[in-house]
DNA sequence: TAAGTTTCTGTAACCGGTTACAGCAAGCCT
DNA sequence: AGGCTTGCTGTAACCGGTTACAGAAACTTA
């Protein structure tokens, strides 16, 4: 027997379907006899309704989808969480699927998702903007993250990646940098363009170069570009790294190999995940609120779903804070300058 | 003008929706004609199936249900990680939901699945095994990871805390310590209980006794702690937390009061996050493969649903690894013993 | 008491798919 | 040619809910 319809209550208290329904709702127009015994025999049979078919006749489906590229780290349990509680605070429940790499899959991704969400949060910074706009379902409400459809009719909520990193080259070069490197991210990953991109502009207006390596985001990278650095270590006198993973592995390899920091070399990242305020010393980075980010994003659609707005919001920048640590204190001087954050 | 049915493609190609269903789902017996001309009325149309429909006829989700305890930190994005990789590689769709602790949750949390998911995967140590016992859906194959329901027809994964709790206890006593204390997690919490039990058997077995003093998992707890166990530094050679958040806690509690990790005080933890390897001196811990965890769960699942498997297979142990870095290297003698990894 | 309301209840259609079954045409056999 | 397969196609029922609409019952009102 595996479990009770809606039809089976009706039977076992002698009522029609109609009126379990509307008991089950909570509809006021039922008698307190017939809604007495719907409950009872609701108890009785164990009666949970299929969400499943409820969904179909209502064409709602309570749900929404979320699409992440390939997760890792504390980045991601962060957006959901602040997902999460937006969406639970609405009865909306979280579908995630995360976009593997694997080629054709992104597409199966998005489709798979129809008639089983009501709209969708996609995170992909990694997707070019035309194969993303070309497979986005049309009557889905959407709003995407970090991934900018040039005109798209989408909400999209973005990072402010170039004020993020341009914030951290000027708090760089405040203190007395003058040599500095970036390690960048992937070269197809938005974020990493576009924090590269701040890099070099606010190196730029203040008359300064800056030296660029490859990076991919993971510890992994921090540690080959900073091994790199060692072989001369007088072209450099500070390095932002695209991201903190990065930044850590650049830190450590620094502190293996007897280099001081932040003395003779600063270290900086991007992201303030949990990790950075621990390390010693502790890293100096570029804060998202992550959290509220994904927050938004689940708000934002929520309203796109009932109708409380249209897309035309455009896009919605979120703004970094720049976190000062010990990992890029002043060199020698001293000068006390304040520590702690500020927006860029 | 919504989103195309399948009855729009059946007329659009002149043919029935029968035929429709039997090219879309790759039935063969179909007359090519009729299957190009529904191929291209599928792609004039932009039809996309409506998944929840499917679902619904083929009395098939496609999906299963993640619940989680309130989540944070890297535990959990790797959790899903390992439970995403597994599903995806079987297209199962992963319906996340948090189960928040406001009460009477829990029961809502389990049943606005029914209907929607084929099957469930629940964590949930803070719940009692009664209580949980009871909210689960009779008829819905179901995997529990770390909740002991006593007797339960359902699959469950459990981390032998208590093995790797007495592993890290006999390190400690093997490299000299004797003084221990234990910072515990919260008393509702399984995972905290039996890491406990585990201390408090090996220090028995060694004839020592342990302190033990309260905490909660968080780092906060670790920083309390250990600043209690300043007042007294006479009375600890060893602090072993529960989890390694409140490891780092403490860890930084007694850097900054000046007290020697590892010569004066070792300190572990429990979890291996990614932090742990970080930290100076790294932190000695005990290691869950957790994204292992995360998809051996969905894979037991998964037979569960085809079935493949009755529940019947029981408990399923999950070893946990000791892991033993600087923080709790042999206080002076130095032996040169070796560190790594090895099981318990 | 009959007509007119109001309140409750039940029947049946519908959401958008799948598929058992029946029907039809073509091909093969004797 | 008649009978049998074989192969394709379409009709309609079904999955498990919701709800428009019609009908019955109860209650007013004149």
């Amino acid at each position: 027997m595996p479990h009770a319809t809606i039809r089976d209550v009706a039977r076992e208290a002698d009522v029609s379907v109609a009126s379990v329904s509307r008991v089950l709702n909570g509809h006021t127009n039922v008698r307190p006899a017939v809604r007495l015994r719907v409950e009872q025999a609701t108890a009785l049979l164990g009666y949970v309704p299929h969400a499943g078919a409820r969904n179909l006749s209502l064409a709602r489906a309570g749900a929404i989808g979320i699409v992440l590229p390939d997760l890792h780290g504390e980045y991601y349990s962060e957006l959901l969480r602040g997902m999460d509680r937006e969406a639970s605070s609405r009865d909306l429940q979280l579908l995630l699927t995360v976009m593997h790499d694997r080629p054709g899959r992104h597409v199966t991704a998005l489709q798979t998702m129809r008639g089983r969400v009501d709209g969708l949060c996609v995170m992909a910074p990694h997707i070019p903007a035309d194969e993303l706009a070309a497979n986005l379902p049309a009557g889905v409400p959407a709003v995407l993250i970090n991934c900018t459809v040039e005109g798209s009719p989408h909400l999209t909520l973005h990072v402010d990646n170039v004020a993020g990193a341009a914030a951290m080259t000027d708090h760089l070069i405040a203190t007395g940098r003058r040599r500095i490197v970036h390690i960048a991210g992937p070269a197809t990953n938005l974020d990493a363009v576009e924090r590269r991109r701040g890099v070099e502009q606010a190196t730029a207006r203040a008359g300064l170069s800056v030296r660029v390596l490859p990076g991919d985001f993971h510890q992994e990278a921090g540690i080959a570009a900073a091994n790199a650095l060692l072989a001369d270590l007088d072209q450099v006198d500070a390095i932002f790294a695209a991201n903190d993973m990065m930044a850590v592995g650049a830190l450590m390899t620094m502190k293996r190999a007897g280099v001081a920091v932040p003395d003779r070399v600063a270290v900086a990242g991007f992201d303030d995940i949990p990790l950075a305020r621990l390390l010693t010393p502790a890293l100096s980075t570029v804060r998202i609120d992550i959290a509220g980010m994904g927050a938004r994003a689940v708000a934002g659609l929520a309203a796109l779903i009932d109708g409380d707005s249209d897309g035309s919001d455009g896009i919605q920048p979120i703004l970094p804070t720049l976190v000062v640590r010990d990992s890029t204190d002043q060199p020698s001087l001293e000068t006390g300058h304040s520590k702690g954050e500020r927006r860029p």
